[in-house]
RNA sequence: CGGGGCGUAGCGCAGCCUGGUAGCGCGUUUGCUUGGGGUGCAAAAGGUCAAGGGUUCAAAUCCCUUCGCCCCGACCA
């Protein structure tokens, strides 16, 4: 392809709208262009790599013998109602009407359409398993569409489904989709971690996360040092923590006036004491009554641990008016001691003794507060986020905090849905059974934009070969010298056909420019063909990935780079 | 939705405080020049100053409203 004939536009600086390096770079090396908030157009080279991305999913599904389907975007209202769905999404899916008034919903994902698919087509244990995926556009009304493809309204998903005649098959058929995740990250050239995350809104008991390290990624990640222990942040467990002494343990509380002192590092300061001695005491509203928790003054309090102990959805922080009634004081001085209101403390705060609380009075704290003695605790439960040097819970290493981009999500769903939509079969025995199900997602385009905030440099982009939009550019150092423009014009047509994808650089513009298009947009190797080089019969091959190019014979360019191509496909 | 920031040429920005001629760099077009890391010279095109309303003789500038975009929190692939 002649860069003169197709469409990259490049841009030299940074555009303000973009945040992180990848947004940025798809934004200059002419991969996107944005339309509206999360909507954004594929440029003919940033669709090159989607494809990329979508073969590598494709050919790995195909492999684990899943069946590719296509489904509607556009589904009707009932499904969600049946599945009870509509109104848990709540406000993440566009609802539309038709012309006859009929209520009408985007599909933000497809448990409804395919198990409704199954629940007709499928119904004796001979037809089990079956695999269905699909790659097509999702719709959500995110709250806050972020960093360009990261998180967007519309985006392209492979999303898997298994359905089972047992949990045993169930999860064979889980670890089917497991390894072949772990196939296509890899072939993408992406470095993850495997967590074990929360269900959210789809349900089910187990799932795990597939996580591309990225300083800038959205989520909080644990793993150990040691062993293969990895989770999300958000239910990451701890290990044990042993309690730390204080001094007047034994003595009984005693409430000190702190004027104006209501956050930790104020009463820290206040006391010249480390911010662990203090009882962080926090209000939270659950199924709408007043709920203390206790924290370490260090830790955070993690709403998803808390929601999951306390075994409901219904979580919310008090707010100042509600604190002010439990507690009788402004906000900054709640504590445990007397408090009127059911009282969670974290694992950490067990055998707390000699700490230092607020007194549930304006401008005053409780020092050598005893939580054994002191407070009546309802359950030590683990509540806070586990934190870099942690112990592991499972072994003796300690956690590591990382961040990464969720690309992908894998969920053991049991027979939720398989319920709601009569997706049973009649096994040998002749009595009808629930499917199990299982189900599978992939962010393509996410997973496009991981790839590069994963390789890129000052400079720009550095694609891995097997999702690059060309494996190769054949620059025209000096497209007025006719010997060299002819050579490039051969050249890149024999690359070509040896299928290598190759853009001829003709444009009639300075070297320099040509050089920072080419490092910018990344292409993995590098074909220069120049005067100089010409008068020795040869032309000059660089990776992206190397500092400095070699001199290859014009004879041998050709298969020079498709061997590379090759080797690092 | 809560908190913060921003909307002026394709991109990056100045002008606004203190009202009066819409400007700069890059890019684009034309001609010449140059030809190994964003070349130089010359000329040209390109703007409902986000939108609507108000104040004023006069509004990019002051006031009000709306919309859009970005960042921090809850949601997710």
């Amino acid at each position: 392809m002649r860069w003169t004939d197709t469409l990259i536009p490049t841009l030299r600086d940074d555009p303000l709208e973009a945040e992180i390096a990848s947004h940025k770079l798809m934004l200059r090396a002419g991969l996107i262009r944005k339309l509206a908030g999360g909507l954004y157009t594929f440029l003919p080279l940033g669709l090159r790599a989607l494809r990329k991305v979508e073969r590598i999913a494709r050919e790995e599904m195909d492999r684990a013998g899943a069946l590719e389907i296509l489904m509607p975007a556009l589904q009707p209202r009932e499904i969600w109602e049946q599945s009870k769905r509509y109104a848990v999404m709540g406000e993440t899916m566009y609802r539309l009407q038709d012309r006859q008034k009929r209520d009408l919903v985007l599909g933000p994902t497809h448990e409804e359409v395919v198990t409704d698919l199954v629940s007709r087509e499928i119904s004796s244990y001979r037809q089990l398993p079956k695999i269905f995926y699909q790659i097509q556009a999702k719709f959500r009304d995110e709250i806050r569409p972020r960093f360009g493809l990261m998180r967007a309204r519309e985006f392209i998903m492979k999303d898997a489904y298994s359905f089972d005649v047992s949990m045993e098959a169930a999860d064979a058929s889980y670890q089917r989709m497991y390894n072949a995740y772990r196939r296509i990250f890899d072939r993408c050239g992406l470095t993850t971690r495997i967590v074990e995350a929360d269900t959210g809104a789809m349900g089910g008991k187990l799932s795990h996360e597939f996580m591309a390290l990225a300083d800038s990624g959205e989520d909080g990640l644990v793993e150990c040092d040691s062993c293969s222990c990895a989770a999300n942040l958000e239910r990451a467990e701890r290990g044990f923590l042993p309690t730390p002494l204080f001094p007047d343990a034994g003595e009984s509380p005693l409430v000190v006036p702190t004027p104006g002192a209501r956050t930790i590092e104020q009463v820290a300061a206040f006391f010249g004491c480390e911010p662990r001695r203090l009882i962080k005491t926090i209000l939270y509203l659950v199924k709408g009554e007043p709920v203390a928790v206790l924290a370490p003054g260090d830790r955070e309090i993690n709403e998803h641990k808390l929601a999951r102990a306390l075994e409901t959805a219904d979580v919310t922080m008090a707010d100042p008016r509600a604190i002010e009634t439990v507690t009788g004081a402004a906000v900054g001085f709640a504590g445990p001691v007397g408090l009127q209101a059911p009282i969670y403390a974290d694992t950490a705060l067990k055998g707390y003794a000699g700490a230092i609380s607020g007194a549930n009075r304006t401008d005053a704290h409780m020092t050598r507060v005893c939580l054994e003695r002191d407070v009546r605790v309802a359950g030590y439960l683990d509540l806070c986020a586990a934190r870099d040097g942690d112990p592991c819970p499972r072994c003796n290493g300690k956690l590591r905090e990382k961040r990464g981009i969720e690309v992908g999500h894998v969920f053991k769903l049991g027979a939720k849905y398989s319920d709601a939509f009569g997706a049973s079969y009649v096994p040998d025995d002749g009595r009808r059974r629930a499917m199990v199900m299982g189900c599978y997602g992939i962010g393509v385009t996410r997973t496009l934009q991981a790839v590069i905030e994963q390789n890129h440099d000052d400079k720009g982009i550095n694609w891995p070969m097997s999702v690059a939009p060309y494996h190769a550019v054949v620059l025209v150092l000096n497209p007025a010298h006719a010997a060299s423009l002819q050579t490039a014009q051969d050249l890149a047509q024999n690359l070509d056909a040896s299928g290598v994808e190759t853009v001829l650089d003709d444009r009639n513009d300075r070297p320099g420019v040509k050089f920072a298009d080419a490092d910018l947009i990344g292409f993995p190797l590098r074909v220069v063909v120049s005067e100089r080089s010409l008068a020795k019969n040869s032309v000059e091959l660089k990776q992206r990935t190397q500092p400095s190019p070699e001199l290859v014979p014009i004879a041998d360019a050709a298969r020079s780079v498709g061997d590379i191509v090759h080797a690092r496909s």
